[in-house]
DNA sequence: CATGAATGAGCTTTCATTCAT
DNA sequence: AATGAATGAAAGCTCATTCAT
């Protein structure tokens, strides 16, 4: 059943954030996944074939959980804050998981899968902005959609830097978030609502 | 010599930007830098310690190309252009060894040396903040450190987005630079200065 | 049905002849013949049991062949260029099916199902040479039975050599056949009649 | 060294013959010959592709030996007694090796290479009949490359028939090469001479 | 009788690593 | 320091075979 394909991808997820990308092994993820080791073979062609499905996973639960802690965002300052808040804590959360992505989609031709994988998440964070724009609380010039994918890729940028790519910066992780808030807000154009 | 370590290091981003990182074998990269398959050992311990020095070679590459974009940029407003400009000739020419490079550094332990890979770019980006803040061209208020490490992240995300992971992306190259530059602007707080 | 077992002999034959033993997969077998992989086995227990099947259709198939080519030969002259003929025809058609018959009886157990699979064509063979004993036209201390196998031998083994083994023998196949016709009357006591 | 190569073709004959070359496996080849299991592939390809070194190898041996049989056959009946002799017991003695031969080089695109291993064999067998011919034993209108070519698939059929695919026809051997050496010296045009 | 998804033993093949030269 | 033939552990992958339906 789709079961099986199911199983395969968690049990990929949890094998590659233990042991890495390289050094986990098929019969790693089949074992784990309670099937064997031709079956694997029925659903995806290579273990690198698996990352789709996995960044599929991932992003949605990155989806659900920014949805969630916005809720009770009214205003776009805290809806912003609220955004950086979700995703750095997820990034930190799964860093592994987000690092492995990234290699695991940049090593294959599965690249531009990229952007399906993030269709919907932009659509939401294009939706935020339009609401924003017709609360008069950002620049209604801005163009949603486009505004959408720079603003995710520069939160999700910092939070990378932060808890990937720099070996002490964790503890800055406050100072950092608040940054991107500003950062984010001045480029909406709103940034003296922000100042608290 | 050290003259046969470069030669492995340039013939490693040959050979990864042919064929891929996981494709890539020991073999291939000694064969493309005519060098002997025991000779490879003496420099480095596996294919994928040399992914900082290729790293090194793409930022100092990356920086060199900016800082001669931007030599003529006298405001704040055509130095941001210019770097947009550069980031994104850049990457769309050398997009596959970008990629590789996250891939590479993403998948190993040598994830932590980005930050000093990248050392030289963020301090020359707040140097260039800091002259534009005693220009008045940008909110003084900003931490030109950290405000530098968001610019890069901000721009680069884009022309990954545009080039790297968005199939047709790259017919809106043009708008999309437009679109990060309004963007960074905006963040740096000179939104006004900026309409033409 | 037996329909069935007919349907994997077909497929069999096919898929040998396109891909070779080796390459071809019981998979192959079963997709060619349209049934079900399990359906297979209840009437073969492997791939190269199926090789008597396949060489008892094409034995069967050359014999017919030969039969129908001398219809009208009357003298052993002439009967012996019509045998020749339908041979190389014949193993020149399929001369890929003749080579994997050779591969799979040879390469098993089955080898000796050789003789019984050959018996109809043996016997035919040895009726014809008594025939022509009776008109005088042949040695007639000649063993039939014996003779018939060196015969059916000797011009098979000068086809193949034409056909399968020789890369460039083909457009000598005239001369070849020529060369075997006088070889074998000569065999037979017959060459002086065969000057035309 | 060359060494290996040998090692490696001496060893496959010794397995194929042992097991059969399905039921051969690289690793008992390598085993056998004493080297790594990579090594092999330094050499060869696949099992497969050792099939042309083996039968190289096996026709050395059979004219060597036959040359050696023949050495004190003087005349044309004598000769082809002495070559009969020779090809059946060697034959008989390496059938399965023959057998896998054919099923070997059969099964592959090597099958085009018979003819250049074969060459040598072809060789001295027309110089045999040149001979004869001088010596007016032998009809002297007969092509003697064509006709040796005849003569040893003749042979080579009947003996295969004999040992390889008959179940129980090794008891009539004796009569068997009786009835060869007369269809041939028949077909030589020197019936007369050949009966005793 | 027929099916075909699932199996998993065991094969082929790779390729990083070594070390005598 | 440099070599590259040889290694062999270990992985990928296949595919004949089974069996619940």
């Amino acid at each position: 059943m789709d079961n099986k394909k199911e199983r395969i991808v968690l049990s990929a997820i949890e094998m590659f954030r233990e042991k890495g990308i390289e050094k986990t092994k098929i019969s790693d993820i089949v074992k784990g996944a309670g099937i064997a080791q031709g079956t694997f073979y029925l659903y995806f062609s290579s273990k690198l074939a698996v990352m789709p499905s996995i960044a599929e996973v991932m992003v949605e639960r990155m989806l659900d959980s920014i949805k969630e802690e916005t809720e009770n965002a009214k205003d776009i300052n805290k809806l912003m804050r609220s955004i950086v808040e979700a995703v750095f804590r997820l990034t930190e959360a799964d860093r592994d998981i987000f690092a492995l992505m990234y290699a695991g989609l940049a090593a294959t031709e599965y690249m531009t899968e990229w952007e399906s994988i993030y269709a919907d998440y932009y659509k939401w964070m294009a939706q935020q902005l339009e609401v924003a724009k017709e609360a008069g609380a950002i620049d209604v010039s801005l163009d949603s959609e486009e505004t959408a994918i720079l603003l995710i890729g520069l939160i999700e940028s910092a939070a990378e830097q932060t808890f990937l790519y720099s070996p002490k910066g964790q503890g800055k992780a406050e100072e950092k978030k608040e940054q991107v808030v500003q950062f984010a807000l001045g480029a909406l154009g709103c940034r003296n609502t922000s100042n608290i």
